[in-house]
RNA sequence: GUGGGUAUAGCUCAGUCCGGUUAGAGCGCCAGGUUGUGGCCCUGGAGGUCGGGGGUUCAAGUCCCCUUACUCACCCCA
């Protein structure tokens, strides 16, 4: 075993999972980019105080927040989620509103890992803040959808719901505690437990002795006032104009607080593990307020991007890029043509590889065969020195001696062509 | 935080039940076969304090205890 290793619940995202990483944020920024979406990057921490508005009941700022006191004194924690972060943005920037953002990176929450689930994990998300109407919520749910479509994914499940105002949501919760109180010992020690702190979440129970409880408690929509009705319906009606398909389900009431009104959760049914949710949101309309800035209403969501890949894995769509460079450079003699031509060709726009330590011809052909290139160029004792050289198609193993000021018609014969991006 | 499983080469794993010379395989890596040519094949090589610590024993990768990490599940969530 090393020394060192990387701490629980963190790894390291290893060549060539971290080009796909980074082409999934690249298609993610393009999709809601089109929809008018700007990027932001808040810091990776904050005044604890901003987080503590998730919720105080929720495990997430109960037990999983990784916090410290820094050299100032002051009580900071790692963010464990990007919302409450735009939020306080919001409150002290006071940008015009409907504000549309999204962003991408990492969130940290200390709990133990396990499939799906790390310790720092990155999610990508959107929020838009300053406005009500339906018809973003309609726009936030379809993007996210659309993003895992676009990503090639086929076994995505939309679930939505409504949780009501405010007072909706307390009268509901008020009569599901006295539902589940009066049941009280028929539910699982885990179930009484998470009953005294917040009886939503005892809708979620997945186990059996709670189901009973759980499928006769009152249901949310019958407590939903005229307005957060027709909302919802709204909703419903732009999702089905869309084409999205969703399924209404009423227990679907999600982890955090402040959730309002509008909820929704993306679950992959390729995904075995117990960690199937790939992403989710909703609507927050106190959250800003709560924070300290102007009453403002809310929605995003956020997605995993680590579940969302095993998503993909599990069902064989968005593999890494092609990592492959055009061309490789073998240089029997001493290296200084390698050095020389692969940094015209790179000048030129290509991309090129080549072999280092003097290595023999065999090694670095079989190099050139690894880089993935589609051509080596080989330049041995008759080529040095400016003189021709000596092209081969690693694909067909034709090969052909060319003069160098011909060169790049030829690779362009070979349909390799100079990349227009430069740095 | 609670419970199960696992830990042997860079990777995937045999070997542990039933303790016994220098701990193996496949893949990968390096070199050679092929003194100017990759993939296929053949040959050779490098690479291990058997996760760590303690104990039992003439003898421990193997048995016992402790510990750490990984992993799966619960909880919770993305």
């Amino acid at each position: 075993m090393p020394t060192f290793q990387t701490s629980p619940g963190t790894r390291d995202i290893m060549p060539p999972d971290a080009a796909r990483w980074r082409r999934f944020s690249d298609v993610f920024a393009r999709t809601v980019e089109d929809a008018g979406y700007a990027c932001i990057i808040p810091p990776m921490f904050e005044d604890l105080g901003v987080f503590r508005r998730l919720g105080e009941a929720t495990d997430v700022v109960t037990k999983e927040m990784y916090d410290f006191e820094d050299k100032g004194g002051r009580h900071i924690a790692l963010r464990p989620e990007q919302t409450a972060s735009v939020c306080r943005a919001f409150a002290q920037h006071r940008p015009a509103t409907p504000w549309k953002v999204w962003y991408s990176g990492p969130n940290f929450r200390y709990e133990k890992a396990q499939a799906g689930r790390y310790r720092q994990f990155d999610q990508v998300g959107i929020e838009v803040l300053g406005t009500d109407d339906p018809d973003i919520d309609v726009e936030v749910i379809f993007l996210g959808w659309d993003f895992y479509r676009r990503l090639g994914l086929s076994n995505i499940t939309l679930m939505v719901n409504s949780l009501g105002d405010t007072t909706d949501r307390q009268r509901y919760v008020d009569a599901l505690a006295a539902h589940f109180a009066s049941r009280a010992s028929t539910l699982s020690e885990e179930a009484q437990r998470t009953l005294e702190k917040n009886p939503l979440r005892v809708l979620d129970s997945k186990r059996d002795q709670d189901k009973a409880a759980v499928e006769s408690a009152p249901l949310l929509k019958d407590f939903l006032s005229e307005d957060a009705r027709s909302h919802f319906a709204r909703v419903c009606e732009g999702l089905k104009e869309l084409d999205v398909p969703f399924v209404v389900n009423d227990r679907l009431v999600r982890g955090l607080d402040y959730y309002r009104r509008t909820t929704f959760e993306y679950v992959s049914t390729a995904l075995e593990s117990a960690q199937n949710a790939v992403g989710g949101g909703g609507r927050y309309d106190g959250l800003v307020e709560e924070i300290g800035g102007p009453a403002t209403h809310g929605i995003g969501f956020a997605l995993g991007v680590d579940r969302t890949l095993l998503a993909c894995d599990a069902e064989g769509v968005f593999p890494a890029p092609d990592a492959s460079v055009d061309v490789f450079i073998v240089d029997v003699v001493d290296g200084r043509q390698a050095r020389a031509l692969t940094h015209d060709l790179r000048r030129l726009g290509f991309s090129a590889d080549r072999a280092f330590d003097g290595r023999s011809m065999k090694s670095q052909m079989k190099a050139a065969d690894r880089s993935g290139a589609k051509v080596a160029i080989i330049v041995g004792e008759d080529e040095a020195s400016s003189g021709p050289c000596v092209v081969r198609r690693l694909d067909s193993s034709d090969q052909v001696v060319i003069s160098r000021v011909d060169l790049v018609d030829y690779l362009g014969s070979l349909g390799l062509t100079p990349s227009t991006e430069t740095a």
